[in-house]
DNA sequence: GTATTATGTTGCCCTACGCAACAAAAACAA
DNA sequence: TTGTTTTTGTTGCGTAGGGCAACATAATAC
């Protein structure tokens, strides 16, 4: 072999050939089909430059797979034949996990997109992950049974708060939860018997949102979530999403801005995460735990001349981070999730001041600032995906387990 | 049309045909001969996954395109027929444009990565972008008359220290040149009739490091450049360079990362460009103004400790800026331009310290920081890339223009 | 000098998409 | 109601690019 490695093949720089089309095509149209849950035929072939019966070849060849349902248009609108109408299947389903201090989410989702059941787990305080495991298995045994027969499960999400090696679905570091190098996937897998998929939850809910929410559209969005514990981030950067090389990327709660001395709960000091704090107004609302709707009804009644100069400042702070996002990454959105949404309307005036004065003129002039749509439902929808992904990127080659086990 | 527009469809959500197939394969090949210089045949098979008849088929195209040359193995190392050598070719010519405060440099560069020609033409203090474009073109026409009458002209690349709206090759401010709201892209190509490709500076050092510099191989890297005037950045993104919306992303000198008073070029407060200061360093060894190299001399010589004090404090800050993009880029590697890579060699230990510190664990653990490769030509190389992009991504249907114009 | 190995070349095959003609289903105009 | 127009689905055929296998070629190995 005197084949000298080339040194840089550019990433996913591989030939095409037929195969690959076909893969591509099928998968354009599915992705496409499962981000608007219904599409119309017309649709898929302006929208793709594809010929009519290219897509209907595919469609077909999708429906075969199981993937979508074809039917008639009930309304149909303007001259002409009236298009089939194509939508993503809801016999496909993948669960969605998410770990919490007091308690693990579990639920499951159609690849149509709707949520088929949704569970609370109550657990002690600080499970392990072990625990949470064991709760997750369970609920999920439990929601094949409820699924019919024909339905199909695509695998598990779980989001995680904290950091997460992608590739072997590693918990690195989950500070409230207390976990550090934990092989949640490859246990959880074991425990159900599906394949499982792990991520960070911020960057979850930063792909739900730019999938389904209020960066639906936009190509360059920049994601903000404060979720219970801690500050997290997410960015979509030429409609994909920032990863970086083992999947750590888009910790955007964690950088430093200011010269505060509190520390985050990663240990980092005048971090975002360290200065916008929802403890501190739980704190000044005499509240111990609230749900973000209980935080944001104190928020917007407040009369304290003390809290509001504390809601002040935590705008503030949450401006100038923007504002630095807002330089590097030239975003066309800023979507904010969990209770920064509260900071975002309280003042929104003040916030975009902010940003203005510590951003860059061209770079901040066409800038939105947006609050999250998905609400509740953000990462259990978000998890889903993750699972989903697999069967978008490559719809011929995935192969799908049923619902029940065979006896 | 009763056709719905489709809300989002993702990024390049195109459909595939058979052109396109062909296109991208000629892409991709043409892309690696000219990262590399010259590949085997052979090492295009196994690094496209291509078969070895497509690979004949495909080079003798780009061959009768006139984009690559085949040669013979002079050196067969091996068992085996050695495979043919496939060369960029040195006919295709790019120029590529700099304008500083006191000078703008204009260059010649091959296909083949061989820089032809180079010259620094001085100006007056701070010229007028069209001073800048005249002495451009005059530069440009002299070395068209220096080329083979063969050679073919890709276009000209623009490096502006500012930032720069891509979609027309605005200059949209240039704060040391004074430049606001410059047509320089319009400008020079009315007066060359090439087609012209403007972008910031530091972007384009970044691709060019990653490219051909300390940064190949690589796919997830933050690139650091000091210029006369401020701190540029960019960044690699799963092998993509960081565009933003309109081109401005990747200014990672202007993010906040401390309280510092004094702004920075841009008017900013606490930003690294604002702390990490060359002219600060010049004024110290009582400098008026210097080369990269000169101001390394002194700083390696260094013995007062009152610079000595000076130098960490910027290490440090530099070092705090650096986490930061390493807990939001979780890049591989770092790669510093310019002065920068003074105060690495300075003291890499402390650097190296400041990030660990500052960043998170995981993000930071694998992470390394490297200088710059390219020197002096780093701009000339990068600027020359981005004619040459529009060629790699499509070789059959780029026209280029004839070296010599018709008479 | 022969065997082995890797690569270039040639001709044929295969298939996914484009195309054009036709059929079908809506709105529109009388 | 009826014919026309418009848009879309369906069908059969053509086309072209990549895979494949057989053969030729040029190096090393023994």
């Amino acid at each position: 072999m005197n084949k000298p490695i080339t040194p840089l093949q550019r990433n996913g720089a591989r030939g095409s050939n037929r195969d690959l089309v076909r893969q591509h095509n099928l998968s354009v149209l599915l992705q496409m089909i499962h981000l608007n849950g219904t599409v119309s035929r017309s649709s898929l072939t302006s929208a793709t430059g594809l010929n009519r019966s290219t897509i209907s070849d595919l469609v077909s060849e999708l429906e075969q797979l199981g993937f979508v349902t074809e039917t008639e248009t009930e309304s149909p609108s303007g001259v002409g034949r009236p298009s089939l109408m194509v939508s993503a299947s809801s016999k496909v389903v993948a669960f969605s996990v998410h770990p919490e201090v007091d308690a693990t989410t579990v639920g499951a989702v159609t690849l149509s997109g709707k949520v088929l059941f949704s569970e609370r787990v109550l657990m002690a305080k600080h499970p392990t992950a072990s625990d949470s495991v064991q709760a997750a298995a369970k609920a999920i045994e439990h929601m094949r049974t409820q699924l019919d027969k024909d339905q199909l499960i695509a695998g598990v999400g779980v989001a995680i708060p904290g950091q997460v090696r992608v590739e072997d679905n590693v918990v690195r570091l989950a500070p409230q939860l207390g976990w550090v190098e934990q092989p949640y996937g490859s246990m959880l897998s074991q425990a159900t018997g599906l394949p499982v998929f792990v991520d960070n939850d911020a960057s979850i809910g930063c792909m739900a949102e730019s999938n389904f929410g209020a960066g639906r559209g936009y190509s360059e969005m920049v994601f903000l979530f404060a979720g219970s514990g801690g500050i997290g981030g997410g960015a979509i950067i030429n409609g994909m999403q920032l990863r970086g090389a083992s999947g750590y990327g888009g910790e955007l709660g964690h950088v430093r801005i200011g010269e505060g001395n509190t520390k985050d709960y990663s240990g980092l000091s005048g971090t975002l995460e360290s200065l916008v704090r929802r403890d501190d107004l739980l704190q000044a609302f005499k509240m111990f735990a609230a749900t973000d709707e209980e935080l944001d009804m104190d928020i917007r009644g407040n009369k304290s001349p003390k809290i509001q100069k504390m809601i002040e400042t935590q705008i503030d702070a949450l401006g100038n981070g923007i504002a630095s996002y807002v330089n590097i990454f030239n975003p066309e959105v800023i979507v904010l999730a969990g209770f920064l949404t509260s900071l975002l309307s309280y003042d929104e005036n003040r916030l975009l001041a902010r940003i203005r004065e510590g951003a860059l003129n061209a770079s901040s002039e066409r800038v939105v600032v947006r609050p999250a749509e998905l609400g509740a439902n953000l990462l259990m929808i978000g998890a889903a995906e993750l699972p989903f992904h697999r069967i978008l990127e490559s719809p011929a080659e995935t192969k799908l387990l049923p619902a029940r086990k065979k006896r």
